[in-house]
RNA sequence: GGUCCUGUGGCCGAGCGGUUAGGCAGUGGUCUGCAAAACCAUCUACAGCGGUUCAAAUCCGCUCGGGACCUCCA
């Protein structure tokens, strides 16, 4: 089953079957949060897609070193010698220590992707913990020629680079028509070239993050800390590097480049770009503030949204769209999610107490070898969820009598649908509480409500579930009796 | 302006050369004191115009929309 799955690599643009370099072990490194402020829904959605494969890899078995970075030293605001990381901006304005914004948000961020049922990575470095493994990375960078000085800032040469290898191999650009499409911005004359990218920044006085080097006090740029870091973790050459699409130019182009001028060989094997989450047709983003917060998500307190959804109603939506392609973010789009979402999760608790026949009416087997189908074929969740909601009809039917099931079967279609909907996609149920004592109340209040209803005294029976249902608890009456759920 | 992606039924969203995707909503029915749930049936679309092909939502061209990147951004 391995050897079949197969991803979409941005740099080959075509679905290629998988094969880690070391059999049976995967080294993936993604390109974690800049923790200046909270993250937003698009953030998390990029976070959420690589659960899902680092998820599903190990389901499939292998033994996976998820490496996924905090960006705590910020980025460089603009390329100009004013420029300042966001994080020491972020701390003047607030009067506080840049590690305090960095502690705030990294706080909020791993609580709002445990939220989300997102696992945590087997590593998270961060910027500032590696300093020492960039400056070293600059240094060799300088040595072989790759990159120089400039006024205290150490560049990398992208036209040089160009000369042996390929800049924009990655992301399918010309580097002529990067030249020529290249804007007039300030600061540029430090460099040798508008292409080339800061290495290594000298501090300006007022710059609260500042690091001693060989070339000034100043702080890395921006692309080398996935660099020092991926290398130190998962080797020169590893297997999966992912990210949102923003992040494939520059930022990856330029990631490819220095490795590349550091190590002489290429970094990556498969490069993996998940696509944004839009809000009203257009992506969102901290600057524009074109933004839905998690907590905005799940409390409803904002005007694009008419009520609240569950963590996991949003996790369902998102694997209810492929992973490269863009999904709006609406209303109406999560309230559908929602039901769908009850209804799979319905099913699978179902299906533990479906009622057994000698033989089955359908090919179990058929059920979930297309399970794989969906998911080897470069993590396509939407077939997936669409087959996993076959199978609930199956259940259904089932039920009614319609269709049938052995006991051998119900196992092993249990055991699949559990691991695909709790181990690869990552739900859980809502309602996990425990509900032992309002169980025994809710038993009592059924019992009367049974009562009145045998006596066909509507007006207590309707009671009772009306005011129940004002509780937030949904009273259903069946041909076996009566059940009851929270809302 | 350059590079690239995209346009599917009321809504969301798969498919990427020949078969019903799926979910939500709607409609008719079964069930039910009523409601809800569930089940069955139904609704059957691929922006427009050309072309290739025995066959196109799917490939090619043009036109018209939408988006991403080219500057920090998941």
């Amino acid at each position: 089953m391995q050897s079949q799955l197969k991803l979409y690599n941005t740099l080959s643009g075509e679905k290629e079957t998988f094969k880690p370099i070391l059999e049976g072990n995967v080294g993936m490194y993604v390109c974690g949060p800049t923790v200046y402020s909270d993250v937003h829904l698009g953030n998390c959605r990029t976070f959420i897609s690589f659960d899902l494969i680092y998820r599903y890899l190990m389901h499939l078995g292998f033994k996976v070193r998820y490496v996924r970075n905090i960006t705590d030293a910020g980025h460089l605001e603009n390329d100009a010698d004013e420029g300042e990381d966001k994080i020491s901006k972020k701390a003047r304005l607030e009067a506080i220590e840049p590690m305090e914004i960095v502690q705030r948000y990294s706080v909020g961020f791993h609580q709002v992707m445990e939220k989300f049922n997102a696992l945590p990575p087997s590593i998270e470095p961060t910027a500032t913990g590696h300093i020492s493994e960039q400056i070293q990375i600059v240094q060799a960078l300088l040595d072989n020629g790759a990159a120089y000085i400039s006024n205290g800032s150490v560049y990398f040469d992208v036209l040089k680079y160009n000369d042996s290898e390929e800049y924009g191999i990655l992301s399918k650009r010309k580097i002529e028509d990067l030249i020529s499409g290249t804007r007039d911005l300030d600061g540029q004359h430090e460099k040798r070239n508008p292409l080339d990218f800061a290495l290594w920044k000298k501090a300006s006085p007022y710059h609260i993050m500042r690091w001693p080097s060989p070339w000034s006090d100043g702080f890395p740029g921006w692309h080398l800390e996935c660099t020092a870091m991926s290398s130190k973790y998962l080797g020169e050459t590893f297997d999966i590097h992912g990210g949102g699409m923003d992040l494939k130019f520059p930022h990856h182009e330029c990631e490819i480049a220095q490795a590349t001028a550091f190590s002489g060989h290429k970094p990556v094997n498969y490069w993996m770009h998940t696509n944004m989450l839009t809000l009203n047709g257009k992506r969102m983003s901290k600057s524009t503030g074109n933004t839905l917060l998690p907590e905005e998500l799940f409390s409803g307190e904002t005007v694009l949204l008419e009520k609240g959804f569950h963590p996991m109603v949003a996790r369902f939506f998102m694997m209810q769209a492929h992973y490269r392609s863009v999904l709006d973010f609406s209303s109406d789009a999560l309230a559908a999610s929602e039901k769908g979402f009850h209804k799979l999760m319905n099913g699978s608790k179902e299906l533990k107490e479906l009622k057994l026949s000698p033989n089955s009416s359908l090919s179990i087997q058929g059920f979930i070898d297309s399970f794989y189908t969906a998911l080897n074929d470069d993590l396509n969740t939407p077939v997936l969820i669409a087959h996993l909601f076959e199978v609930v009809s199956f259940i259904n039917k089932v039920k009614e009598g319609a269709e049938q099931i052995s006991a051998e079967d119900r196992e092993l279609l249990s055991e699949s649908m559990n691991a695909m909907i709790f181990d690869v996609l990552g739900l859980t149920f809502i309602d996990e509480q425990d509900h032992s004592k309002l169980d025994a109340a809710m038993n009592i209040i059924l019992e009367l409500r049974k009562n009145a209803r045998e006596t066909k005294d509507w007006n207590t029976s309707d009671l009772i579930r009306d005011k129940l249902n004002e509780a937030g608890i949904t009273v259903k009456d069946n041909k076996e009796g009566s059940t009851w759920s929270v809302n």
